[in-house]
DNA sequence: TTGAAAGCGCTAACAG
DNA sequence: CTGTTAGCGCTTTCAA
């Protein structure tokens, strides 16, 4: 007689078989009624409420893998994050609406690095891909794939979609060059033609360079001159450069910028200069959340609704998975905006 | 004549079996070779070497639910978060960390939402608790736990390790008491003896309270006046309290503070009254990287190292995994910070 | 409406 | 060193 070792650690659980045995029923017919969600019919209405009693007073729990083993489906789904910063874009709230949407599902929300550039040591490939184990994959990953990345994932053909990055098929993104282009809009429509667009420092991302776009589009389209400008790295030299800016007598009235360094540096030097929001200057920045503070004013954000992202993604990536050879088109998220009468205004008379 | 390829199918990855038939050798010993990491003695190496080729060639991929299934161990462990903003505490670095630490262990990552305090409908229970399907629970629930969620834990004894929750046992959280009282010592260190403290306005957080309470501490023991300040909402009137504060002749010469509106604030204060950090004023504040910037200045940090916490907490939940009935002393974290000369120096003469 | 039986893919014990 | 065997807990026919 083989003694299998059973792991004892977690288990006060109870398995379907003892489900079984205490009520007098077939194993089969307990499955049905714990496991089947969809209308379980195929037992009596005694039959089950007797099942689900006794159900509950051993405390069964159904145990995921040998589901997924006989059924094929592992009950999850994998969002693939890129190890290198500048390529990862994941706020807490994001994670929490995929998580979310993905319980709709009844599915768990795993994560997994991506391997790096120049990683070729097979052992170090990510568990996904060594193994099989998720039924799609939320590839998180802005910019290029890892060469390997992309044999292992041609090789594996896992139900997959992208969030964040602009591909034709199979993707979720922020419409940023329509946001770009609102935001600018608006300020135009107020009235504004000395508008600069301050550009984020460091960002390499499809997401700054279509913002700008957007800009430029709005910008030209209104026959107005572009102003775009690159922060400097060194905390004193923003400052300097914001007063020279707003010391001009044919300052900007408008700004539309990035969160952080550019806006609150943008907004110490309006406060030293006596320059009041919305009243002297407009402003619009991109952000998580629908309005930022800054040095004494509340700033209207175009921000992402992550909630849409996140439902829209794994709603896609749901559809892959029940039909892995359909090509879906890509989705494009509207940006919206918080209330723009706080930092929104007609420029003043100069 | 064979059929035409149907496009792209979620090919069925190569079984055990199928690798066995074509290397001629028996499941068991493929098993060994394949998926037994530790030192694979058994095999020659010569089988081993043919069978892993043919193991490459068919794209073998070991499935985790059928190991699962076998073995008891499900190879994930997972990171319950809190759906309550304010008892949440995850920025996107611990979360990565926390993947890079669970993947040392050869484990993968999920993530599952807490229920919300009212909840008590069992069918929106999170499937985590439904189901039998990971190995442990990385608790990241700051303040007190629903009832339903205590009961779950107790009926099922997963594994659970809390982070950033004081808890006597099983537990890893950052060591916010000596930052606090560390932070004030410095500036005392420094000649400082108007120190303000500016305290989080909407913080119910333990780490909050700790942080104020080590600076209480350390200003007493240096028989210092304690200055705590809890700022408004409203964003002119944090403007109009530090022109205050700056304006007296006997100012506060050092401020501890939170980030974001509270230290923007203060910085566009200081510029407007020609106050240099840190020349006239040191400042250092509590975030989750080493430095900020604030209107011309780079502030030096108390931060989190994020690294630490999520291998502690990741070898912690292992080890009780390992052996569930232990109990594990709880671990706090020390925090660091960054250069301190940024945005330190003694007081001025006023 | 119920149950018997046949596995899903994998691993561990035990022989040879 | 290698193979045989017996399951893990679950779901799915198929028959009663």
């Amino acid at each position: 007689m083989t003694k299998l070792m059973t792991a004892k650690q977690t288990r006060p659980a109870a398995t379907l078989q003892q489900v079984a045995e205490r009520t007098g029923f077939s194993r089969a017919l307990v499955s049905k009624v714990l496991n089947n969600s969809a209308g379980n019919i195929g037992a009596s209405e005694q039959s089950r409420e007797s099942i689900q009693r006794v159900a509950a007073e051993l405390g069964y729990r159904r145990n995921t893998a040998a589901s997924a083993t006989r059924t094929g489906r592992f009950g999850n789904i994998t969002l693939l994050i890129s190890r290198e910063n500048r390529s990862l874009f994941l706020p807490p709230g994001l994670l929490r609406q995929l998580e979310l949407q993905s319980a709709r599902h009844n599915s768990h929300l795993m994560v997994a690095e991506a391997p790096d550039q120049e990683m070729t040591n097979p052992d170090r490939v990510p568990k996904v891909f060594r193994e099989l184990g998720t039924d799609g994959l939320l590839i998180d990953y802005c910019g290029s794939i890892p060469p390997m990345m992309g044999e292992l994932m041609e090789r594996y053909n896992i139900p997959s979609v992208w969030i964040n990055d602009r591909r034709p098929h199979d993707a979720v993104y922020p419409d940023d060059l329509a946001a770009g282009r609102a935001a600018t809009a608006e300020m135009i429509q107020l009235g504004h033609r000395q508008i600069v667009y301050i550009d984020n420092e460091n960002v390499t991302h499809y997401s700054a360079r279509d913002r700008r776009e957007g800009y430029m589009a709005a910008i030209e389209a209104a026959g107005l001159p572009p102003h775009v400008i690159t922060l400097p790295r060194q905390p004193a030299a923003k400052l300097e450069l914001f007063d020279k800016l707003l010391g001009q007598p044919d300052r900007p009235t408008a700004f539309i910028c990035y969160p952080n360094d550019a806006l609150h540096a943008l907004g110490a030097v309006a406060f030293h200069r006596h320059l009041r929001i919305p009243r002297d200057l407009s402003i619009t920045c991109f952000a998580m959340v629908s309005e930022l503070e800054m040095a004494g004013a509340r700033v209207a954000c175009r921000f992402l609704p992550q909630d849409r992202m996140a439902e829209c993604a794994i709603d896609m990536l749901f559809k892959k998975i029940a039909e892995p050879d359909r090509i879906l088109p890509a989705q494009a998220i509207e940006m919206r905006h918080g209330q723009l009468s706080n930092s929104h205004a007609p420029p003043p008379p100069l």
